[in-house]
DNA sequence: GTAGGGTTAG
């Protein structure tokens, strides 16, 4: 170690080079000292290089002595020629041989050869490609030593070298420390940047480039324009995106194939697939990565047919997918979802032997949780090669069913395998512990996220309130929301959620204002996400208060904003409010229409509900399936069992829609009302649902109606089988029974349920009181305050027995 | 006979 500082205080290298070497040099110690059949260096200054020697043979275990090369035999014709040495590295490397273009290095110092400066170029790429910064950070050390470091060509590969192996910071310093630069130094530095994704940190530099060069034009090539167009597609910025693609086409360099790539991932990461298409059939040659760019804007973009169909057209003009191709369908097949489309490519990607690739095996975990097929994602996940991304492709795909367990089984694996989670595994796990309100396990998350630092990232932040949101600890979650370094209008979005959710609409309403407060804009986006939050909790006073808010920015017409109101007051009961925005809205679309069909369906407007769904279809829209659960759903309401069947086979037939367990059990509701038993059992186990409790228990209330035995009976025995722990089902059964004097199977239910531990659900009713919800269970009179109780004799001396009133505020779930 | 910088995929 003393011969190490002896060294570096012996050169004049800045303070802060000097302490990171002797860092980068101190691990090399540690590592030699590890290897115990390692002895360390004792002498003069060179041996500085013999450290990494000695550790790069272990690492590498290059045997280099004992291995016949077919260039071995040169070197006895140019002996101590740095020229012949300097080319047989070279060729090495260029053929890939990097471990032995490094023997041949260390083979060449032994030989007493100096290197010179293209020496030093050659064998910097060589480090570099073996991503091995312990040799690259000796070869720095040798350079500084043997004044090599003004060298352009030199200095540029370190900066390379630094970045490709994660040291960005020691490569901006050796940037920041060239006494002259040229445009490769500049570009090296800009791509670094923009490949490490520090996006603004490039374009930033680049500025400075344009700033600085005496003539910028002489300074930007198509290397500063590739680098430059991925980070704009990194930020999304869509305008300085444009402004350099103009830029690139006055340079005459927009038909570079880098350019041209890049510029089409610029275009369809800032959603503008119409200019990433443009450019690409524009452009006069293309190669696969070319094609593979224009797939991904696609999929990425949630167009997954027309992704497919470009693998397709690619293959015509002769190109053979490799595996990023294959990892692009798949996601796009994943996007569409269509997972007949998602197997056929998987089989694709097998039969053409690319199905080993990480980024295929991540995909294929990823798409088959998008299919909400564990089993099979789970099977992907084993063939794969593990690394944090596959992981979290795991664990996410848990999080979309709740599947807590397994998703922290997954994190405890990873783990064990040292591997450092990231803001990705952190949003998976919370949102999988949010589903089934695990709070032990999300608590246990969160100081997970503190440990590796991650817990006021933004993402991480949102899951995490949003799981505390849905846990009903809404203190937890304002603090979380509080510690959120840069909070996005999603995170907004979901703290007012989190009031609304926990009965705080005055809260939902303040933050709401503070929001307003701080951006000096609330777009569409975020009226609409705070509407559809207090929809869904049917806040009905913080709504109208909102509303006002709206007319005031004029988004009240918009499509987004007024489909949120109509969404809103329907869900609140208030379905001429709904009617009101509806007819207001200048243009409508097809979720405008669904909001007001499936709002009049559900507050028991039956035939409004289906002369609107008429007036849609004249208006020349296409009905969605949305549009079909409000048909069938006023028709079961209505008893309308003719209309029911023929909406049911034109959406089917007509429009091609595949029904939905929604659809299906509101025909089974349909059906059974009527008396249709039979029909209705005949259309439950034809249905593609038939291992869906809900269904059954739509025909078991039907059977319960019209006394209808055995049917009933089989009905009721889907149902303990598919749900063995619904006591509705018990209760109807034992009401069956009971229907015909069999008291001895009705007393077996009894007990069957005192044995399984199975209580009646009891009743919920809550009332919102100055915008806080009071919640209601029978026989439970702690909740009575002074307040409570003045608002429910007010609230009984104006109710019919038996009447609830929804617009004030009162429901019985 | 030898040398530095760029685009796609989870």
């Amino acid at each position: 170690m003393g011969i190490l500082i002896h060294l570096l205080e012996k050169r004049t290298f800045t303070s802060n080079y000097k302490s990171w070497i002797l860092l980068r040099c101190r691990s090399i110690v540690i590592q030699i000292k590890k290897a115990s059949s390692v002895c360390l260096p004792t002498t003069s200054a060179p041996e500085c290089f013999n450290f990494s020697r000695r550790v790069t043979s272990i690492h590498k275990s290059v045997q280099f002595s004992q291995t016949r090369h077919p260039y071995g035999e040169m070197l006895a014709n140019y002996g101590n020629n740095v020229f012949s040495w300097t080319s047989m590295i070279s060729m090495n490397a260029q053929k890939g041989f990097n471990d032995r273009a490094l023997s041949y290095f260390l083979q060449m110092r032994r030989a007493a050869v100096e290197p010179n400066e293209t020496t030093f170029s050659v064998i910097i790429r060589v480090s570099c490609e073996l991503s091995c910064a312990d040799t690259g950070t000796s070869l720095h050390c040798l350079i500084l030593k043997k004044g090599f470091f003004r060298q352009l060509f030199v200095a540029s590969g370190l900066i390379t070298m630094y970045s490709k192996c994660g040291y960005i910071e020691q490569a901006r310093q050796i940037f920041d420390e060239m006494p002259d630069k040229d445009a490769v130094s500049w570009n090296a530095m800009i791509a670094a940047y923009s490949q490490e994704g520090l996006s603004l940190e490039a374009l930033d530099l680049f500025s400075l480039m344009l700033k600085n060069g005496t003539d910028w034009k002489l300074m930007v090539n198509n290397f500063t324009l590739a680098s430059s167009f991925k980070a704009c597609a990194g930020l999304g910025y869509t305008k300085i995106g444009k402004s350099l693609h103009t830029n690139s086409i006055k340079l005459g360099l927009n038909s570079d194939i880098f350019v041209g790539g890049s510029t089409i991932d610029m275009y369809s990461k800032c959603g503008n697939l119409g200019m990433a298409r443009r450019v690409f059939d524009q452009m006069k040659r293309r190669d696969l990565v070319t094609w593979n760019t224009m797939i991904t804007g696609y999929s990425q973009n949630y167009c997954g047919e027309e992704a497919i169909e470009l693998f397709y057209q690619m293959q015509l003009k002769g190109f053979l997918p490799n595996e990023t191709t294959f990892a692009c369908v798949l996601k796009a097949s994943a996007a569409i979802p269509d997972s007949a489309a998602g197997r056929y490519f998987h089989a694709k990607t097998l039969r053409s032997g690319n199905s080993l690739y990480v980024y295929v095996g991540t995909a294929l975990v990823d798409m088959y949780s998008k299919f909400f097929d564990m089993e099979d994602a789970e099977k992907a996940f084993g063939e794969t090669k593990k690394n944090i991304v596959s992981f979290n492709a795991l664990i996410t795909g848990y999080s979309l069913v709740g599947r807590y367990e397994e998703a922290l089984r997954a994190y405890a694996k990873l783990r064990s395998e040292n591997m450092r989670p990231d803001r990705f595994t952190f949003t998976g796990l919370f949102s999988s512990c949010s589903l089934l309100a695990a709070l032990i396990e999300g608590a246990q998350v969160h100081a997970h996220s503190i440990k590796f630092g991650l817990e006021s990232n933004v993402s991480v932040g949102n899951s995490m309130l949003n799981f505390y949101a849905k846990c009903g600890l809404i203190d937890s979650a304002v603090e979380t929301f509080e510690s959120i370094t840069m909070p996005n209008t999603i995170s907004w979005a979901g703290i007012i959620s989190g009031f609304a959710q926990n009965g705080e609409g005055e809260k939902a309403v303040e933050y709401f204002c503070k929001m307003h407060k701080l951006s000096e804009k609330i777009d569409e986006f975020s009226f609409s996400s705070v509407l559809k939050a207090l929809a869904n909790w049917a806040a009905t006073g913080q709504g109208k208060q909102l509303h006002a808010n709206v007319i005031k920015t004029g988004l009240e017409t918009t499509i987004f904003v007024g489909s949120a109101l109509v969404d809103m007051y329907s869900k609140c009961g208030m379905v001429e409010d709904s009617w009101k925005v509806f007819s207001k809205m200048p243009v409508k679309n097809v979720v405008s229409w669904n909001s007001m069909i499936v709002g009049y369906a559900q507050n028991g407007f039956d035939e409004k509900t289906l002369l609107l769904f008429q007036e849609m279809l004249d208006s020349g829209l296409t009905p969605t399936c949305i549009t079909f659960i409000g048909v069938l759903f006023a028709c079961s309401h209505a008893g309308l069992v003719e209309e029911g069947r023929n909406y049911y086979n034109l959406m089917v037939n007509s429009y091609g829609i595949p029904p939905s367990l929604e659809h299906c059990t509101c025909m089974v509701d349909i059906l059974g009302r009527a008396g249709y038993l039979n029909e209705a059992e005949t259309f439950v186990i034809k249905s593609p649902f038939p291992l869906e409790p809900g269904i059954w228990k739509s025909l078991l209330a039907a059977c319960a109606i019209h006394k209808s035995f055995d049917i009933g009976i089989r009905a009721a025995n889907h149902c303990l089988w598919l749900e063995p722990h619904d006591s509705a089902t018990y209760v109807i059964l034992s009401n069956i029974y009971a229907s015909r004097q069999m008291w001895c199977e009705v007393t077996e239910i009894r007990e069957l349920m005192k044995d399984m531990a199975i209580h009646k659900e009891p009743g919920y009713s809550w009332i919102d009181i100055r915008n806080k919800m009071q919640v209601f269970v029978a026989g439970d009179t702690s909740c009575y305050t002074e307040e409570v109780a003045e608002v429910l004799q007010i609230w009984l001396e104006h109710a019919k027995v038996g009447c609830y009133d929804c617009d004030h505020n009162i429901y019985s779930p």
